[in-house]
DNA sequence: CTAAATGCGACTAAATAAGTCTTATTTAGA
DNA sequence: TCTAAATAAGACTTATTTAGTCGCATTTAG
């Protein structure tokens, strides 16, 4: 039930990458693996890897060669944590039984449990899709940071 | 961001248990590991391992001996899936970070994402909270297979 | 007191994920 | 036009987690 790691260094790294995006896209700065790497603290190497695969899933634009980097390829409004996560972990399903194609279970339809694990990835993926990376990038409110003191 | 399948298994386990609760506990038929491994295809050493920490998380109660077996600890209105995923995998934090007295991440205050994770957090377990053992022996309606297929 | 049935906990093996390294590609400068 | 430097992309190795198996301790009817 929890987060792989390489999705929540995707946010990190995706949330700095959108601090960079202002009105000129490559204007302060190049932006790269390595200085993504530096600002927030991601190994570099784990940095590149998930440079490839966000860029594979056409979250992030790459320009190689000798005055490269890379780029958001939507406005940072447009793209979510459920994109973010998706990209990195693949289909965002809670348990495999509800990933369309798939019929290793060997109750399937007269289970009484599937049905419920839909509603449920349906709430768990609106809950992703209502954050965009824009929002992220906003200072956090005070207030949130208290209330979420109670919340665990 | 997947349920591993130990959890898996144990929604359906409960599930299946909580068929046999009816108004007298152990009336119908001895309830045991061996009989739920049976019922569910669950591998039975698996089944085993799950009847303990559910137990151990006193969602079940375990009576040994000759003529021991299980039973639910509670009505089965008053355990949902949040209870049981719990029981398994621990806390329910969808990151580490957000796990009370964890602070292992370097970034810590200064981090924009860490107060959207607790929201998310929140919804994940309020959608978890709301599905009770009782709605979940209940036959599925047709209606919600159906509505499914287009939610992924 | 004995024996059978059961739950409980420790151990081993497999799968997955994280991290590291090497290779291929591109472009500025000579 | 060629060379070299900088970058992304992909393959590999290692480590961690997870699933599955086995043996032991506990309990109670006879």
């Amino acid at each position: 039930m929890r987060l792989s790691s390489l999705a929540d260094y995707a946010v990190v790294l995706m949330s700095a990458a959108s601090r960079h995006c202002g009105a000129a896209l490559l204007a302060e700065g190049k932006l790269n693996a390595s200085t993504l790497a530096l600002e927030t603290g991601v190994p570099l190497p784990t940095t590149q890897k998930l440079v490839s695969r966000l860029s594979a899933a056409g979250l992030i634009e790459s320009t190689r060669g000798i005055g490269g980097g890379i780029r958001l390829a939507r406005p940072p409004a447009s793209i979510s944590l459920a994109d973010i996560v998706e990209a990195v972990e693949g289909p965002l399903a809670i348990t495999t039984c509800t990933i369309d194609g798939n019929h290793d279970c060997a109750l399937e339809d007269s289970c009484t449990v599937k049905p419920h694990w839909g509603v449920i990835n349906q709430t768990i993926r609106k809950a992703l899709n209502d954050v965009s990376l824009a929002s992220l990038a906003e200072a956090p409110a005070a207030q949130k940071i208290k209330s979420m003191e109670h919340t665990l």
